[in-house]
Order: structure tokens, then C-alpha cells, then sequence
DNA sequence: CCGTATCCGACGCGATACTG
DNA sequence: CAGTATCGCGTCGGATACGG
């Protein structure tokens, strides 16, 4: 597995430290996911319509080795693991609600503006 | 260029929408790089060291076809052009700085995590 | 000075199939 | 149920060299 964070990311620009990205297009959907409480690994599939497990069990262990995530593997069978969001991961919300905030308001004008970018007429000359 | 967007990141999660990644490894510094006001295309190479011409160009282009930064070519020789944060780039700077923030508190913790998960002692047994 | 052209490796992510 | 094993593709980003 690899790093989706840059150790470099902080020091880049001269000025101050860089926005970090938690990582991936599922990271901050799983941390969503977890938002309102445990969750075991096959809920989590249901809202993350699309994920495979691989990917899945790829993410979730990136986030527990990065303390954002714990795991409890409560045995027996059929088996049954949860994954709940650490206290750390809990402090994501916060920016990650600045980031949505931000989205609900401004995505459609980026998409108006990637839209309008080399956007001539699509067929209709005059 | 590719879209580091993804559409559906609003939808994917049943819950509400979840957090965007404005995109790369570099669409981030730049931002903060142009905070303080335009600057020129090889300004931007020193705080952003390491960056090469090509994908600076890269990320800058995707940057104002999103509408985020502004191109100005003011002519002659020697050519001289300056990119600046469009005022929908400068409403990304709030969210950014939360994030930033968030970092600055808690990545230690994060990297620490990190260190610890699977870190067995280096190679001093007993 | 401000880029472009070409090549290329690494990683993220997905499809599919299989297992304890 | 909760994963693992393989395979492969697309994209991001870097190295290097050249052009207006």
C-alpha cells in the first residue's frame, strides 16, 4: 500500500504549510460513513456503492495504520468486524465540513467554468 | 489533462456530500503560493521547488479551466504572463486554511500512528 | 522567459475469482 | 461475512530536451 500523504506537502511552499489531502477518492467517504458510529465492513458496501472489497479492505487499513480508524474483530462465526472512527479521525470532521460547505457552494460554478473552457458551440456554427 | 474532480464524490456516500479533493499535489501550494497576490510563471518554480515546467504548466491550465486562477499575458519580449487566484479560487482559501489547521495539530499524531503500526523495534532485539 | 514534446515509471483503482 | 489473490488499465507526475 502506498502514502497518499506527502511528508513534503508541509514544507513545499515557502510560506506555510500546504493543505493536506487525506487521501484517495474513498478516505473521506469512509470517514463520512463512520460519521454517526461503527459500522461493520459489509455496511460499509451500501453506501459506498461501487467499492470492491479489495479496495475497501486496501483503504480501511491505511486508515487504521494512520490512527484514523479502529478495528474490532469481535470473532465467532460468521465473522463480524467493526471499524469506528478514533478520536483523531474524529478531528477530520471539522475540516471536512469546511471542504463540503465550500463544495455545496461553489462545485457548480467550477463545473459552469470547466464547462465554459473550450466550450465553443458544440455543433451549431451559426 | 485529466479531471482530479470527481463527480460522483457528492453522491457516492448515502449520507450527505462528502469532502473534495481540490486535486494533485500541487493545485494546493499553488493556491497558497498565488494567496498574497499574482505572480509570474517562473515565480511560482522557487517556492514550489521541485515542480517541473511541464507540470506546472499542467496544473496551472487545469487551474483556470476550472476557473480557479487567472491567465494574463502581458506580450512582448521578454515574455511575461501572470497567474492569479480568480475570486473562485480565493473562496477555497477558508476551507484550505481549516485544513491546514488540522494538520498543523494533528499530523504529528498521525505520523506517529504511523511509525508505530507494524513498527516492531528496528533491529534491537534484546 | 515561458512554455512544449516525448518518454516513462509508479500508484490508485477496478474487475474477477477464490477462501476461512 | 470478511476478506485475499491476480491481473490490468488510466492517470499523475517526473526527467530530459527543445522551441518562440
Amino acid at each position: 500500500m502506498s502514502e497518499p500523504l506527502d511528508p513534503d506537502m508541509f514544507t513545499g511552499c515557502a510560506h506555510a504549510p500546504t493543505p493536506f489531502r487525506v487521501g484517495g477518492k474513498w478516505t473521506p467517504r469512509i470517514i463520512r460513513c463512520l460519521e454517526s458510529g461503527p459500522r461493520r465492513f459489509g455496511e460499509l458496501g451500501v453506501p459506498l456503492r461501487g467499492i470492491t472489497p479489495k479496495v475497501l479492505t486496501e483503504t480501511l487499513r491505511s486508515m487504521e495504520r494512520d490512527g484514523l480508524v479502529t478495528r474490532t474483530d469481535h470473532g465467532g462465526v460468521p465473522p463480524r468486524v467493526e471499524y469506528e472512527l478514533s478520536a483523531l479521525g474524529r478531528t477530520l470532521l471539522a475540516p471536512m465540513a469546511a471542504c463540503c460547505a465550500w463544495a455545496a457552494a461553489h462545485l457548480p460554478e467550477l463545473l459552469d467554468a470547466r464547462e465554459a473552457y473550450g466550450g465553443q458551440a458544440p455543433c451549431a456554427p451559426g
